[in-house]
DNA sequence: CTGTATCCTTAGGGATACTG
DNA sequence: CAGTATCCCTAAGGATACAG
């Protein structure tokens, strides 16, 4: 069933949250952006093991969102691809930002270790760009 | 009580789903960084109408996290302030990329006008400088 | 005003079996 | 393999009262 949409506030963030506020969503939009993850089965066997249920209620979700689209594997009829809409593909730079954190932050993680190097050496140069932008209102919320 | 941490992988996503996810504890980061608020109080009052017990763990849960400290209001010793730590303060550009998303494909959102055109004009410059990243492995996990 | 505590309801989610 | 369906349980969360 579609989930209700009850927007808790015209909030940009809170408009995040209310699709991607869980422990799950997410995922599978990393498995789609990063692990190049097409199909049903592959979502399932993620590390995380979401549980089938949960996976379904996603995916229809986000196409109801528009942010996945369904179609048939033409070389095997009976297998279904997943793939990201325009819309989907644009939370590619929310996942990228959310690693960069994780790359700085969390010491356990897997990430390439150039990469921590990356976020490291641009963070400050990124940060001050983004205050800059705040100075002049531009990402003030009300 | 401290929420007993339990990594679901070493996935860096999934190490910010563990922290974040969920449908409120960004919008207190969001409260702390783009609108300004520092008290319990500024906290429960927003537009979404956090419960007082959800606000406290949440509260709870990021100060164990490191993302924020308390301090005692100098001024007004029984009043507390909240700030973020660097690792809070580094989350920012997490929340500038949703609500740069939002400000493309949520019609509702209620973004400054200014903030649409710049992520719209810029959207495809910053993909694609991300899309070659990717291309030399820089992002992808395993 | 800054929290805690309590009660209660619902939604999220794990396990598993089952269908086309 | 791609889903549905069911059972059950826990965690999330709303309402509200209360304490320092």
């Amino acid at each position: 069933m579609t989930a209700r949409k009850e927007r808790r506030s015209d909030c940009p963030i809170s408009y995040v949250l209310d699709i991607f506020g869980d422990k799950w969503t997410f995922l599978v939009i990393r498995d789609l952006l990063l692990k190049g993850k097409k199909t049903y089965g592959e979502f399932a066997t993620s590390d995380e093991k979401i549980a089938t249920n949960i996976l379904a209620s996603r995916l229809v979700l986000l196409e109801d969102e528009g942010i996945i689209s369904k179609e048939k594997d033409p070389a095997k009829g009976s297998r279904i691809l997943y793939r990201l809409t325009q819309k989907g593909v644009d939370l590619l730079p929310v996942l990228i930002e959310m690693m960069k954190w994780s790359a700085v932050y969390d010491p356990d993680t897997n990430v390439p270790k150039e990469m921590v190097e990356h976020a490291k050496a641009h963070r400050d140069a990124f940060l001050n760009q983004i205050l800059e932008d705040l100075k002049k209102d531009k990402y003030l919320l009300a």
